[in-house]
DNA sequence: TGGGATTTGTTCGTATGTATG
DNA sequence: ACATACATACGAACAAATCCC
């Protein structure tokens, strides 16, 4: 016979899984920040089968985003933080914890138990207008671009970047060139200096594979489940004139995004996304397994 | 020598994947639908690798979702669909295309170009109330779900389930429970069988892994691009009840999902997305390559 | 600081299985 | 039945990063 069980190299996957999750394989150390992985040699003498199917294994295994293996040191049991759940509208919403320490381009409701938002320097930058930000601004000159990391209890949260006419800066709201941030909210300042008011907004979101510097950031592999959402918000005054554009990059992995419309109970407004179990979603009816 | 450059695989992956682009590898012929790569074993002589190597970067091709290789056929290119978007929010949305062939659980607005929402039969099922259900409707009664498949211009569009409490069947809504669509929509004929009034909503939106049933419907694969969008959209009532829960499946790949808030222009209710070049998103300012 | 041991990464060769045409 | 083409599996060697004494 060719060889013990077809597919012995999903065998292995998933009995590792298996055992990683019963606790069996990579026990918690207490002084190990990482769960580790016997190495494949050992693996390869506990399942009798080569190292190449044993590495199989762990591809998949990494691939859907349960371990990770780096050269030299050995294969990891990937640890993912807690869903963090972000409101992006209902205007009925105080400035949440953090939207004022950010710059106030969104404003937040956050489940209990999270509370510090903390935030990069603001790298500022002046950009001749991209042909696609200038169709979202419909504008094509120049614009200042103000760039942000934005943490939450010290751990990345998103990455942010907004864009305003060049205009601006010259016509009175001189801080947005600032790279310090702008404490009261971009909102509230672009208001008080120019007088211009955010009457409404339009949000678009897509979720795509991460870049190098958004992996780096994000602490995102290559795994299916890396995916990030970016948000892209343009924001009007009541001339109807987009004024602002703020493209917020998340990880898709630990975030849900939330948005209300109309009449909303206040302890949904306040705390989505609480009391709800963890990853287990309202699944449809799995119509029949047609091969 | 042991081999030309470190990694072999990579460059070879690069330049595979240039040559599709340049349209020089795999040429479009018009009786053949798909794209096709040559076979493993000319690469392999082409590129002077061993064959592991060559799988190597085609295994790589495949995650990112370039291609897909099927057994005993080829390796084949992926041509994503063209993208959709979608309005979820924004009243003053008229009932957009499709909107009333469907259930009515959304309003949409879609781009110039896209007309025609199809339909499968809905698949209606009675279930004792999930824990994670009755989290968000807030019962642990026994439940309607409603399953159906969206098509839009003929192609795989969305998943979409929704839940009401049975009471509503027993009390009046008695059509909740037939198996043909409600052609003017579910909400209107709650209002009109119930009395019940939607008010306002709540939508909670994550990216995720996509499972067989979903692989299957939109033809995605194991790449890190094929992801899904999942939506749950709970409907109130005045009294501040919920009493609608609809979850929707999007294609990540293929959709952007857009949300209105305040005064926003006409136009960009009504074709979202519209004017704006594929995929080139307005990009942070790249911070320094860190290492 | 150095050098050897450990561990994963890359590449090759080869053989056989399975699906397709 | 046969050829084609991808999938799985084994064995082996060396490279590269890290760890440890």
């Amino acid at each position: 016979m060719a060889r013990r069980t077809p597919l012995r190299w999903r065998d292995i996957a998933e009995d590792i899984l298996r055992r990683i999750e019963s606790g069996d394989l990579a026990p918690r150390d207490g002084s190990a920040v990482r769960r580790r992985l016997p190495p494949e040699k050992d693996l390869e003498s506990y399942y009798g089968a080569s190292r190449n199917t044993i590495r199989e294994a762990l591809s998949y295994l990494q691939q859907r985003g349960h371990v990770i293996s780096e050269q030299g040191k050995g294969t990891f049991v990937v640890d993912r933080p807690g869903t963090v759940h972000v409101t992006l509208s209902g205007a009925e919403l105080g400035l949440a914890p953090g939207s004022g320490s950010g710059e106030g381009y969104h404003r937040f409701a956050l489940v209990p138990g999270h509370r510090e938002v903390t935030v990069s320097p603001v790298k500022v930058e002046v950009q001749v207008g991209t042909e696609v930000i200038g169709r979202y601004l419909q504008t094509d000159a120049e614009l200042i671009s103000r760039h942000q990391e934005l943490f939450l209890d010290g751990r990345p949260w998103a990455l942010q970047t907004s864009f305003y006419p060049l205009d601006f800066a010259t016509k009175g709201a001189s801080r947005l060139l600032s790279p310090r941030g702008i404490p009261e909210g971009a909102v509230a300042y672009l208001r008080e200096a120019l007088g211009y008011t955010e009457v409404g907004f339009h949000d678009e979101i897509k979720a795509r594979v991460p870049d190098e510097n958004e992996k780096r950031f994000f602490g995102l592999g290559e795994s299916a489940a890396d995916a990030v959402f970016e948000t892209v918000r343009t924001a009007y005054a009541p001339d109807g004139r987009a004024f602002r554009l703020t493209v917020t990059v998340w990880p898709a992995d630990r975030t849900r995004l939330h948005y209300n419309d109309g009449q909303v109970p206040d302890d949904v407004l306040k705390a989505p996304g609480a009391e709800r179990p963890g990853d287990t979603p309202p699944e449809s009816p799995s119509p029949g397994r047609g091969s």
